[in-house]
DNA sequence: TATATTTACTTGACAGCTCAATCAAATTAA
DNA sequence: TTAATTTGATTGAGCTGTCAAGTAAATATA
């Protein structure tokens, strides 16, 4: 209840800060899940996971972020129904920008919680 | 980060299970507040406030809603620009039923949680 | 008192997602 | 090997919300 209006916040903070490097929230996600993958390179469905949305909401994501080139598409060998997803060397660079807002938008949204607080509620929220 | 996967699902669980009574989680946030608010009515923005839409979002939200009866409209004397909303007597039936729903689906969210740290949680959160 | 500004709400256009249906490739079962 | 099933991804239709512009009533300013 309480928390739907605190993420319904949040989201929008962020969102706004993320707005300068002309990304959204999610295509944030979708970078950074990409640039942490094993071999930077992960599937749509996994993808589709990581940000918690469906296999559709990520072809129709990714489909802009192709056409300017903050991604590309890879083959998979063995599987040709696989469509692998990479971040391009204009995408690295732009996450790499967009981490540092991210972190300050976090921070100021966080900045009534001492540092064990934010700790704690981290750890609480992990176990849900 | 961790905090949007958490109330995605959050948010996908407790509208799956008030489906059941045919109504969404916004809609059942918005007749929980009228039900709270002194003398039962609400103006429209502040409805928006209290469920973090935009005043638009409201209107389009609402307008079902009166329709099949869950709430009613109410002039208010002194300013005839606002639209007060109130629960209407099928509503409050249905917000009944609803709660029910509503705190199992959290209890269950919550279930890896002991007492103590449910309780810090919501702390927590409020300090945001 | 007439005009400008603000406030409460609504509307058109559109973003961002979902679901259900679909297709093609891979896997399993006969 | 052929047929049935499963899996990865895309597409059309539709839902839920936003933003920007508009309307009408209330309030402030000249």
């Amino acid at each position: 209840m309480q928390m739907s209006l605190v993420q319904t916040n949040l989201n929008k903070r962020i969102s706004n800060a993320l707005s300068m490097h002309g990304i959204s929230f999610t295509e944030f996600q979708v970078m950074l899940n990409l640039s942490i993958a094993e071999k930077q390179t992960m599937r749509r469905i996994e993808l589709a996971e990581s940000v918690g949305l469906t296999a559709s909401g990520v072809t129709r994501l990714l489909a802009p972020m192709e056409k300017i080139k903050l991604i590309e598409k890879e083959k998979n060998a063995r599987d040709a129904r696989v469509s692998l997803v990479k971040l391009s060397k204009a995408g690295r660079k732009i996450l790499k920008d967009s981490l540092i807002t991210f972190e300050q938008a976090s921070n100021s949204f966080m900045q009534n919680l001492k540092e064990n607080e934010t700790q704690q509620l981290l750890k609480l929220i992990h176990k849900l």
